[in-house]
DNA sequence: AAATTTCGTTAGAAGGTATCAGGGAACCCT
DNA sequence: AGGGTTCCCTGATACCTTCTAACGAAATTT
């Protein structure tokens, strides 16, 4: 966990009680999804009364908030435990797969509808760029310098998501295609939109990952 | 609107405070999404108190299931009346843009993250295939035959979602394609996780959608 | 030991969905 | 045209939700 190395005890005890309250939300959005997320149903469940619960975070966004950080974390340290053991995109791919799988909801937390107000804070942004820094490693050494083509020339004028990874623009193409596919298959599948269609998810996820990797599809 | 050749008054009268009151939940929608959909701002701002409203609708799980099938009908249309016209793939794929931008919480209500409990009925499903079935058309006229592969065989010998459409299995498989990887650009960039980035999501739904009718991307 | 900070409680405001009882208007039928 | 019926709307009510405010108790710091 984050941060639960500290001095005082009512440090300790407030991280351990902020664990706690995420923990019951996870519980909470891993049943229902994110909109059914209820402080007063944690608190209840606490048994604590529900302002108490303010004490630990300043409402139902920060907590929320928090939770999309730390599925985004989860799946950066997914990805990069994987890509420092050598794992080749395919191998990757089935990384993501298998954390959406584990928890939809937290999937849709993480790339689903945005939440009305909400605005991502710096931090996320960073945690993504760790995400595309390993596909970007994972894909420079899985095809070193893949055909050009002017989006990918367009993609290397503007690589600010690529912080100073020095991946070629055909390598730059690749890791963007491997999200937004690999997304669309995942996202469909995990709200139902396959259900009742026939075809087996998982065949056409491993089609379309054939596909980036330029088997046959 | 739909159903609005009503005999009695009574009807008539009921259809038209029905459609006002969609009308009012697209506006709230439009601005803040369906979550803050308000059956009670919807009264207030129609000059009645919020139970009127449920003369109309059963609750509030009743107007959004009416307005995801609104949205579905909304999108089949506009699909439709370009394949009439002999659309190919690349202009249903910016039909489908045009429509998701015109108002990108209409597209979330179809294709965004699941509503707890929701079940799509089965005049969802119809709809889906009616899309389906212009998707294959048009890929058929564009590309009668192409090559085919493993997941295709699949395809073919799953096909309830093509209804009995005789598209050949690699149509079946451009058109999967065609939706889930213009999805996975379209729901990303709505979502907001290109801001940031650099790079014109208009480019990559280009890119994408010249991978999938085989130019370079 | 005293002062201060922190915590959890109860009370309450504001807003949401949804149900119910009743009055009154509109419609339908005779 | 009048009588009966049906439908619509309102206000009250119950039960949720988030969130603020004020108070008392407990623990930490001085």
């Amino acid at each position: 966990m984050a941060g639960s190395d500290a001095k005082t005890p009512r440090e300790r005890y407030r991280a351990q009680v902020r664990a706690e309250i995420k923990q019951h939300a996870w519980e909470q959005i891993a049943t229902a999804g994110a909109s059914a997320l209820s402080l007063n149903a944690i608190a209840k469940r606490m048994g604590v009364s529900g302002p108490a619960l303010y004490r630990y975070f300043a409402g139902r966004d920060e907590l929320i908030t928090e939770l999309v950080r730390d599925a985004y974390r989860s799946l950066a340290d997914a990805v990069h435990t994987a890509a420092v053991t050598g794992a080749d995109p395919a191998a990757l791919a089935h990384v993501l797969r298998d954390w959406a799988l584990a928890d939809p909801h937290r999937y849709f937390l993480v790339y689903g509808t945005p939440v009305p107000g909400y605005h991502a804070p710096d931090e996320i942004t960073g945690i993504s760029q760790e995400i595309m820094a390993d596909l970007l490693t994972a894909w420079t050494a899985f095809e070193p310098d893949p055909p050009a083509s002017p989006f990918a020339a367009h993609l290397a004028d503007h690589r600010d998501w690529a912080g100073d990874h020095p991946a070629p623009p055909g390598v730059l193409r690749r890791a963007l295609a491997f999200w937004t596919r690999l997304h669309g298959v995942l996202s469909l599948e995990l709200a139902g939109h396959f259900t009742g269609m026939g075809f087996d998810p998982d065949r056409l996820f491993r089609a379309e990952l054939d596909d980036l990797v330029g088997r046959a599809g």
